[in-house]
DNA sequence: CCTCCAATTGCATGCGGATTCATTATTGCC
DNA sequence: GGCAATAATGAATCCGCATGCAATTGGAGG
């Protein structure tokens, strides 16, 4: 019964080693330098050679195994990606910039998405031994890792995350110029009572973002502040609106969220909840400037953070890193663009 | 001039050199073997080796090479993500859901993004060449791009794509059912006219929900159907819509979109441009269950992808190909949730 | 205290390709 | 046409770690 199959079938199996620069070599009746030659950019081959390897190359499927390259090389061509929930740097357009940019430059990104900023450590110790030749974190790191990353001397670029007492290289959305615009408009058009509400405690961004609105009011004398604090969510952002209410026994003429989905909350739970008219009642701000931001029924006023210039900052300011790894260290800040939305009453445009 | 520093600060240069396994052996005074077995599970070391290795890998900043490990464990322990901007897998919890859980396993996350589906060559090439141990891709693969990575015998995991005459390896959520349902309860409830807003030409989704719907018209035996196609774009929903009202003289009593983005623009539309109320003059549903779709001022109806668990079994029906590559093709299809929304006249609940 | 087996440890080798050095084939130029 | 200079090629080596095999150590059992 078994052995009714007489052809050999094995062949397949060992089929299955991928054709390596020797098996070229072979094939084509040339040395291994030679194969590695051909397939570099500033390499010397002749045109013959050229031809007889890539012919014998295509006829084996074969492909340089950049594991092997980076052995040698000692560069991996990959760069790690670090991501929290919490950032817009997960957006679909910027990941695909990111990975395309990058690969423009022959990199490659190996990402790492992180519930919360904390878990940095484990991730951290991952690049490290995929020896990625950068990284683009849009999660703080401790002073120590910090230094250590250092003295690695892997280039790190920082997004919307910066130090006050560390040479780090950052690219970020000036969190506090665009709050201290919107708390201008707001008191200019004259609201006196404001709510704020935070995003989740271990955000940095809302953080600066907060701490910009409040430094803001109170050098414009206002004084009637309440805060709560969200996730960033739409859902606690109707809560919060809700509790603002609460606490206050009547809704802030003004409610500056941290971010815009928290804002898309307040005006839901404002509109339905409280049947207040947004913004004829009551003024509702957010921060980002985010797709359903600019939905008809919403309009927020809002900043939007010029994302795309930011990527390509960050992204090219790791790459010139990489290639040179004693520039000295950069912060870039860019100013969100001014949206004046329909969901806060402001004076009208500036002459 | 040039020779005035007398202290040789050279040093700092050739520390840069990471540690390896053969610094440490030296400094434990033990052999290289032997630190390679101590950052291992299943190899046996004593304690005290244990101890002394450790200690001084310690002292050094050693890190195992996990380029030079690939290299000779023939494991990259890396896979390749692949998405399209078309695609929601790029949404943060699912980037968050797939590193995460393929970091437990020990595997490290390349991603690649692509602007159309059909970039992919260029990047299998990259995948190809960084001997990923799997791939996991929300894009199509010609069948030539199939029988290469079949030949070379790196599992495939396919994410909403599925392919009728090719043994492939699929998670995906059963558009088809979905739209059947939420054109079955639109007929109920007594709507008799049809407009369709397609999501762009070269979206497998979307095809795949638009021709459920036409199908499951056809045999309630609906025929009064248009169709305008946008780009899954809010802008373009709103778009849609007007163009839909323009060709046919009036708004279609439901308006079926392949996406809850193009939906909320059509929404918006109908309220906006055209006054009209909805869900008491028309319908319009959308597909997703995005988050936008559940806000109040939109109340999307529509399919809800159980993205969470699609996203759980693409990775461990991977993580199964990588462990035992003879596994047979599999394909799993999950039903959508049905979300009753405010956003079209159904009969009220089945009984 | 000795024998025997299992657990440790070291040695040597190889993974796949880049690169230095030496050698050989070409080309340019007088 | 001959010689120097340059391009093309090959041989050998190394990158950092895992692993088969042999040698050694440590115990258990008698």
């Amino acid at each position: 019964m078994s052995k009714l199959v007489g052809i050999d079938k094995n062949i397949d199996k060992l089929d299955r080693r991928r054709a390596t620069s020797y098996d070229v070599a072979k094939l084509a009746g040339v040395s291994q330098s030679a194969v590695s030659r051909v397939f570099q950019q500033g390499a010397s081959a002749s045109k013959a050679m050229r031809d007889r390897v890539l012919h014998a190359a295509d006829e084996l499927g074969y492909r340089p195994n950049a594991i092997a390259r980076g052995l040698i090389t000692q560069r991996s061509n990959m760069v790690a990606v670090i991501i929290s929930k919490l950032t817009n740097l997960y957006y679909p357009e910027v990941l695909v910039q990111l990975t395309q940019r990058f690969s423009e430059h022959g990199v490659r990104v190996l990402l790492f998405a992180l519930e919360h900023e904390g878990d940095i450590e484990s991730i951290l110790e991952q690049t490290l031994q995929y020896q990625v030749d950068g990284i683009l974190t849009a999660a703080m790191m401790t002073p120590a890792q910090l230094r250590t990353v250092d003295r690695i001397g892997i280039p790190v670029v920082f997004y919307n995350r910066s130090y006050n007492d560390e040479l780090v290289n950052s690219v970020r959305c000036d969190q506090e110029e665009g709050e201290r615009w919107l708390v201008g408009e707001l008191v200019k058009a004259g609201h006196k009572s404001f709510g704020i509400v935070e995003g989740p405690e271990d955000s940095v961004v809302s953080a600066e973002r907060t701490a910009g609105a409040r430094r803001k009011l109170r050098e414009m004398n206002i004084t009637d502040i309440t805060s709560v604090s969200g996730d960033y969510g739409y859902d606690t952002g109707r809560r919060c609106f809700a509790k603002l209410v609460a606490q206050r026994g009547s809704a802030p003429d003004a409610t500056i969220a941290a971010n815009d989905v928290m804002a898309i909350g307040c005006i839901d739970e404002a509109r339905e909840g409280f049947g207040l008219d947004v913004p004829g009642d009551i003024s509702i701000v957010g921060f980002d400037g985010v797709g359903p931001a600019s939905y008809a029924a919403y309009d927020v006023t809002t900043v939007r953070q010029p994302v795309g210039r930011m990527t390509e900052a960050a992204i090219s300011m790791l790459l010139e890193r990489i290639e040179n790894p004693d520039l000295s260290p950069e912060k870039r800040a860019f100013s969100g663009l001014r949206v004046r939305g329909g969901s806060a009453r402001l004076l009208s445009d500036e002459t």
